[in-house]
DNA sequence: CAGTGGTCTAGACCACCCC
DNA sequence: GGGTGGTCTAGACCACTGG
């Protein structure tokens, strides 16, 4: 008798709960199913609410799981593959432009994108707010900066603000002959305004897409998109993207 | 007197303590500089130390501060832009590739990764792990998976395993004309080999990109690689990659 | 060895959702 | 109101690093 496993090597417990749970995942729990609450769960693995709460957090890290306050704890489906790249020197706005423009102002960007822009530090830029749905969910908003020099054929008579001041933005900028752009992805937490949007916690994972757009030899337009970390994954490329669904312990080997 | 500023709407102290410790590591620290251990910290907020956590660990995964255990928590320089997607339509390994190969074997692949490859379950495929450095540090690992069709020159002689192994496929792999590659970006953990591999511990934040290779209408490789979600700004397009610096409180408005 | 961050506990209260 | 997840506390011990 007596254990047939040797510790040799000890694992924390809230790692050990996350590889138990995630099995019991695939095999017993379907797709938007309820699990027992937080409390019920701890008590019957034997361990504090908050060590079985690392557990779940990763699980929600990993696109398993959410979470919901007042709701309780969901099997989550599979991460939507959201297309990023695909059409390159395309201008935002353009045809099959998955984005919705909800408002625009003018004001001065934060210094980082200023600087970015080539504008001078306290000079007002055309800032245009956008959401982005797939399937039925808010996955994404997007903040796009443009330099008035981008959209010398603007009227100040127009809304000044807006969805329609959006869309006369837009309808300037593509005036211009796009050149190029170029991107960048990191891992960001969300602010406060982009958490509601995105009906999720402030802080919680994000991926931030930075794109630069470039005519004239200039910095034309630029984006900062926050896309939900926990349902998206970003495809570029030439196709739909690849469809490898992400299961940490055992991608390889 | 009395206080100034009414707490209208509770924050979080976590988030709250977060802001104001970013502030003081962009007035008054250093990169590289070593912060107060978390208890003095802790006390000096007046706040319990799984909360002053909570500030610290959010910080990290933004890529401000770096936390290794045993011996204390430093300022992080800018997270490093590593180039993803420059060349279209290149072979992994080519010139230029900023990858090293490490081992290749041949071995039955996961399940997921095998359905992509179109590979039977049970097929062994050529398996090569690769890792990459920038600035003197290893920002991500790899695992390359390409199917004894996409190599059929190869001859069982030559070495079993190994880096030389690995390149010998890598030579074969070559001679095929690359067709395209789609890509997708998503959050994921790191397992614990990754975790060693990268100076992380299991579980911590990794950007996973997998990458499809195709020639001659099938796929001909698939790249999984990971990348330190707290280091890298994983850049895509025509250049060098956006230059903004991710601040998240104030990236807009 | 002393000091650091990492894990874990057993509680408490709060914000939110739905009935 | 009753139940959920989110925040917070004040401790304890462990694993790792470095002198």
């Amino acid at each position: 008798m007596g254990t047939t496993q040797l510790d040799s090597v000890q694992e924390p417990k809230y790692w050990h709960l996350k590889t138990v749970l995630s099995e019991a995942l695939d095999s017993e729990f379907s797709v938007g199913e309820i699990l027992p609450n937080e409390r019920d769960l701890a008590a019957r693995f034997g361990v504090a609410r908050a060590t079985l709460r690392q557990a779940l957090e990763q699980l929600e890290l990993e696109g398993r799981l959410q979470r919901r306050r007042g709701v309780g704890t969901t099997v989550a489906p599979p991460r939507v593959g959201v297309a990023v790249g695909g059409e390159q020197h395309a201008w935002p706005g353009g045809p099959g432009d998955a984005w919705q423009a909800t408002d625009c102002v003018q004001q001065v960007p934060p210094a980082a994108v200023a600087a970015a822009l080539e504008t001078g530090a306290d000079e007002p830029v055309h800032t245009v707010r956008r959401a982005r749905t797939s399937g039925g969910q808010r996955v994404a908003t997007e903040l796009l900066y443009i330099p008035a020099d981008s959209v010398p054929g603007l009227t100040a008579i127009d809304a000044p603000s807006g969805p329609a001041r959006a869309r006369t933005v837009l309808r300037e900028l593509h005036r211009l002959e796009p050149e190029g752009q170029d991107r960048a992805v990191e891992l960001g937490s969300a602010r406060a305004d982009d958490a509601r949007e995105l009906d999720r916690l402030p802080g919680s994972p994000v991926l931030v897409v930075t794109t630069r757009f470039t005519a004239e030899g200039r910095t034309a337009a630029l984006s900062v998109a926050t896309y939900r970390a926990d349902t998206c994954r970003l495809t570029f490329g030439d196709t739909a993207g690849v469809e490898i669904h992400h299961d940490p312990e055992r991608r390889a080997s």
